[in-house]
DNA sequence: GTGCCACCTTGACTTTCATCAAGCGGTCTC
DNA sequence: GAGACCGCTTGATGAAAGTCAAGGTGGCAC
């Protein structure tokens, strides 16, 4: 157990005798694919360190639609920031999206460690604050790109750990929703840039073809009719090169 | 100067040597109505704490537009969640809306000083997880409701601090930016449910007349023919107005 | 006052994207 | 292998919101 837990970042600079104490409360979890592990306002009291597998965190409206906001690969921690607030509960729902380890810890433990580790209070806040940065550029992108930028953004940003070739870690319409547009349309959208010839698809398989095309793609933004008329969804005006 | 760093609750824990030290090479800021304080892309050395006026955050697209982030109102800090990153970039631009004083503190420095006081730490960290949670707010908002609902909420918010009735605090198209709607729709909605009765404006001074209507109306999400066809932004559907 | 300017409103039109509905291609079961 | 199901794609259509352009309206300078 001990072991696993020094896989997170937030654990790495406990000692022996801190991480012992973490181990003592934490527990070991498994989901099947499609399981929950908690639903959106839930009182939050643990949070965890996903070990294996794809967690997905959502939200739902009202009306029952759901957003992904985030696909949680292994490594990360998720809802460690809920530890500070009054009487949490988690802002979004956690699904496993296949067979799922993970570590769930008790956050009032935690905290109460945290008191006594300034080091890691230091990573913590560390951690938050490139959260708090993802989530802005994540506002930015929903209120100044259009779908087809995220689309090529987000195509490009895997692109980026991986090489010009690579699998999409999750279905297509986990994906849609992560970046919050309709299957159909994303469906269109990547018709649509493998048409230009920008990618390649084949299934899960992805191939950026051009990728100064694609940057072209993911920085206009909800631009109107610029140059690049081309790359738009519907399907392009005249011809094509 | 010391007087006024503790109308900031991030320092409302401090003891009084600490609160020295900070105030030691804390910088007293005015800006003219219009002026920039930072923009997108600074270094961050530096985080702020607002005394009076009003400053707006907001982010610029490559191609020149804007959305603002948050309109910043007195008694609070911002940029000061940056302090943890490595070699942090301000995220934001912000800029005056008004006459603006505020308080500029060394970020470095102050990094320092919360070595010493895990108490301020856990006191940052409860801030930066509110932050948080506004952040996954507003990307809920962004992705999961119309922009009727999302004026429709942002109306209450403000009731519910103030009452049913009260001014706006900031030009309509810095709201509208807020969020994330042209100011022509802006108007338009305003205009939509002041016609339905729910509203009443003139000038800045909104009152809220129907509450429950307007509660529906921020919570109908995404919706497409439900109910409340006719809270719609455009006419309503057969005859017309 | 007169004129200027910024902000807001309104109208007509366009664009993007969601919705609805159908079809395709796998794979899992039995 | 037949059938059912699921995820993805495609087409046709509609609705929300952006764009463009043209007026108000009110404050401020002179």
């Amino acid at each position: 157990m001990i072991e696993d837990l020094k896989k997170g970042l937030l654990f790495s600079h406990l000692d022996a005798q801190q991480l012992e104490r973490v181990a003592r409360r934490a527990r070991r979890v498994s989901l099947a694919d499609g399981e929950s592990l908690f639903e959106q306002g839930d009182r939050a009291e643990r949070f965890y360190l996903l070990l294996s597998g794809q967690v997905k965190l959502y939200r739902l409206s009202p009306a029952g639609n759901e957003k992904v906001i985030e696909v949680v690969t292994p490594g990360s921690t998720f809802a460690e920031a809920l530890m500070f607030l009054d009487r949490p509960k988690y802002p979004v729902g956690a699904q496993a999206l296949s067979p799922v380890t993970l570590i769930s810890i008790d956050a009032h433990d935690f905290s109460a460690m945290l008191r006594e580790s300034v080091d890691t209070c230091f990573l913590l806040m560390g951690d938050m604050s490139q959260r708090l940065r993802g989530l802005i550029r994540e506002i930015d992108d929903l209120s100044l790109h259009s779908a087809t930028c995220r689309v090529a953004g987000y195509l490009l940003a895997q692109a980026a750990g991986r090489g010009d070739e690579f699998e999409l870690h999750a279905p297509k319409q986990i994906l849609a929703s992560r970046l919050s547009v309709k299957p159909e349309t994303f469906s269109r959208i990547i018709r649509n840039l493998s048409d230009q010839g920008f990618i390649q698809i084949d299934g899960n398989r992805v191939c950026i073809r051009q990728p100064d095309a694609m940057r072209q793609v993911a920085d206009a933004c909800a631009l109107p009719q610029d140059a690049l008329h081309s790359t738009f969804l519907y399907p392009c005006p005249p011809h094509r090169g």
